[in-house]
DNA sequence: CGTCTATTTGCACATATGTTCGGCATCTGA
DNA sequence: TCAGATGCCGAACATATGTGCAAATAGACG
């Protein structure tokens, strides 16, 4: 049905909108119908083969930028308009999120990526713009097969591969290990000891940031049971990153499953340039742990997130007693 | 002026484009009048603040299109995705070349079409579908014998008339006569006049192209000697078109071979649709020729090819100086 | 404070885009 | 072969976007 006309989609897209031809020209240029067109670059667009990127900040979000920038001392912050698509806004986050990854990779500024994991992070891969990147690399930052060795159909590390060209550094273990034996024991082999000692190499971190409650998304890949996510949460957890549970001071809980993660560890890229892309109606609070952490120095969010956590910021500031606010 | 809503327009942008609300909605959101809207997000796209990407192979291609259409005025220019089949992308061209040919047959735009020669032009018809045109008449546009008049397995008319089993003319002469002498015999010879005024009078002209060089197809038929090909390449000849050898600005070079052609003159087919269908890795200087020479309309070719071209329209106009930068 | 100019605004219209629906061709399975 | 299903197509209609123009407003200057 759709897969023959791919390409007619693509052109009358291309010629629509970088071109700047009206449907009714692109029409009579290929010879047909105005209405015909139309469907065309619909369909192009239905299927992700248009993507768009808007500069520039406006000034509502710029304040919730500098806000949170100056509160956490991050080296940036970027908030993006928060269009009305449900408590997940994918759409926002993939657009400022490949956006974002856009320009570094134009501008060169690094060679080695280390790339972390998520349903959010596979979106930003999905709305990044083809373009070949020959001197690029991207390695795995963390185990990301299922405790069945089944493959992850949200592992990122592959459509990056796709659609940069870049070469990329898989890490073929398990989230997480079923013991913490099993996970030493995986830590002893060599190909995984390499991509290891690649990650700790990377110039830039770009990771996700999970959540710890029923719509957690490695509960509902089953990366994690139900019986380990209540473990974590009695334990103080309140949010996630490269497999390690933060409590609300951005610290690891103790727990096991903290243990058994197969990820580089926090430690690890303390101090170098790591940047979040999260949000959603159930993240502030594990984006707040995060930060807490001050282990990210860069995050990419979307306007409602970014509110509530401003607004939380000022909640505490207020019953810690001390700043007010002016203006 | 502008500096002020740069912000402002970023967001109605980014909720136009990303976000796909109406300009309605987002004026009401905003409380902001629908033209207000409307005009910041033309002002955000004047600004270049919006970025659009289409993804595809094809994409790519349109986008060759229209920059090599632009630059040399034609009516129509199609780049198709090369295949990676060598030097000479054969395949493609004629893919290409007989998709166009089947449309001009299909829309009947053309009741009496001229055909050039050459190996590409072949293989176009040899990959056109079978189908009855009784109602289109072919004409050959230039002589198609080797010197000793042995028939030129390369000639395309006769496969054309098999294949659409429509009336076809032949010009029974050399392709280059002996000397200007025998040119003139043969031109006052009542059949070859006949097709010479009927060529005259044809709607379109479908013309290969060819190059200059080691692999010169005409070369390699015995069409032309090593020594004439010395000869027009010293008098500046980059590419051929119609019998006729042209220097890098599109015009005849001085050379007696020229003359010896028996050929439709350029000048006399000049302001009609003509339509070349060349491409390869030989190719580009003998195409840029061609089209320098402004007697195409229309021009079918290969991605890579195009590309090609396209890097020497930027790399002259670097050189050339300032010239007007689109996009 | 008035007057003139430059800019901005939104109405009303012009154009472009998106959608619905009935017709037509093709396919399918007795 | 035919009746029904399916899907594609474009005319006509509905909505959204773009623009010329005159009125409103803000600035600049005397």
């Amino acid at each position: 049905m759709q897969g023959n006309d791919r390409g007619l989609a693509a052109r009358a897209a291309w010629l629509s909108f970088i071109g700047g031809y009206t449907q009714e020209e692109i029409a009579r240029k290929l010879g047909l119908s105005r209405v015909k067109i139309n469907r065309l670059i619909a369909e192009a667009t239905e299927a992700g083969l248009v993507r768009v990127f808007v500069e520039g900040n406006d000034a509502e979000c710029v304040a919730l930028e500098d806000r949170i920038a100056a509160h956490w001392k991050l080296d940036f912050c970027t908030v993006s308009p928060t269009v009305g698509e449900g408590p997940l806004p994918l759409r926002t986050l993939a657009a400022a999120g490949a956006h974002y990854l856009h320009n570094v990779l134009d501008r060169g500024e690094a060679k080695l990526i280390g790339i972390g994991h998520g349903r959010t992070l596979d979106e930003v891969v999905k709305y990044l713009p083809r373009s070949n990147r020959p001197s690029v690399r991207f390695v795995s930052l963390l185990g990301s097969l299922t405790r069945h060795a089944a493959a992850n159909p949200f592992d990122v590390i592959h459509r990056l591969a796709e659609v940069t060209g870049a070469e990329c550094y898989f890490m073929p273990a398990p989230f997480f290990a079923d013991s913490i034996e099993d996970k030493k024991v995986l830590l002893g082999q060599k190909g995984l000891k390499d991509v290891f000692s690649l990650a700790r190499t990377a110039e830039l971190y770009v990771v996700g940031i999970g959540e710890i409650g029923a719509h957690a998304h490695m509960l509902a890949t089953g990366m994690i049971t139900d019986k380990e996510l209540r473990e974590v949460k009695l334990a103080g957890a309140v949010g996630e990153m490269l497999g390690r549970f933060l409590d609300k001071n951005g610290r690891a809980v103790h727990a096991e499953l903290n243990d058994r993660a197969v990820a580089i560890k926090l430690e690890e890229i303390n101090g170098k340039p790591v940047v979040a892309i999260a949000g959603g109606e159930d993240k502030p609070q594990a984006i707040m742990a995060v930060l807490e952490s001050h282990v990210i120095k860069g995050l990419v969010t979307d306007e409602a997130t970014a509110k509530t956590i401003v607004e939380m910021i000022d909640a505490g500031a207020k019953a810690g007693g001390l700043k007010r606010a002016k203006q």
